[in-house]
DNA sequence: TCCTTTCTACTACAACTGTAGTACGACATT
DNA sequence: AATGTCGTACTACAGTTGTAGTAGAAAGGA
């Protein structure tokens, strides 16, 4: 009935699914150009990544010719929610508003922001600072 | 020179863990005794789960004649800093305004509850509602 | 038509995790 | 002393992840 909830993903993984994200249905090869770029993997390697995350449903795969082509099949906004409700969950007894007083409280964000994140929404604006 | 920053713990080892920050030092039993209860978890295998830990150096044991007592070496807040930093670098571009910005959007905290956390820690208290 | 390059499929393998079972020594109880 | 109990140490085993190598088909070039 609801969106399909847990998906809990690896960084390595995660970096995957942005390349997916980012440019829609993508070839095993160009996936692969833009990771070994960035992490010198072999193009086998993420091969290998993108057959398991298919397994999983992650990822739908289309054929063509020999080639392969994969496309997401859960949202980054999915992958969010549900990591981000998993380490609520583990390390902040489910409290959201304790997750934000750690990351004032650790500097990650300045007390200001929190405003500026507020005014922001409230404005509609999805993106911009 | 800084704190040893990169603990990253399965949600089962945050359970272990937060035995240990609550009771301090704790005996195999004891902590097998909460797990048990909650998770229908076997005392072997807390046993494991604690010897993991131990050889990785995020606990330190200390025999008792036949009894084994754990302690925490790792303070819940530098669990807390490490993986809430990978959670932000790996999905939210390292911007951790941007994390606050999905637990608005997601309803996970509401605006205005983000001054209020603001508020509270303003006046230095680190606890209360 | 051969040789080379390109891709996918399959296999491999070590580390880490969740989950225990078993063996064995120390203690407590009759 | 004989037994049962408790606790630790060691072993096991499947699933996931990171990382690749190799084989074999296909496509492109010379």
């Amino acid at each position: 009935m609801s969106k399909r909830a847990d998906v809990t993903l690896s960084e390595l993984q995660i970096a995957l699914m942005r390349v997916l994200w980012r440019r829609g249905e993508t070839s095993t090869a160009d996936v692969a150009a833009e990771l070994a770029q960035d992490r010198g993997l072999k193009h086998t390697t993420i091969a290998t990544l993108l057959t398991r995350l298919e397994k999983r449903g992650v990822v739908a795969q289309r054929r063509d010719g020999r080639q392969l082509f994969y496309r997401a099949m859960v949202e980054e906004a999915d992958v969010r929610r549900s990591m981000v409700a998993d380490l609520i969950g583990a390390l902040f007894a489910g409290d959201a508003q304790e997750l934000v007083a750690h990351l004032v409280q650790e500097s990650e964000i300045a007390p200001g922001d929190l405003a500026k994140v507020k005014r922001r929404l409230a404005r509609g604006d999805h993106d911009a600072n």
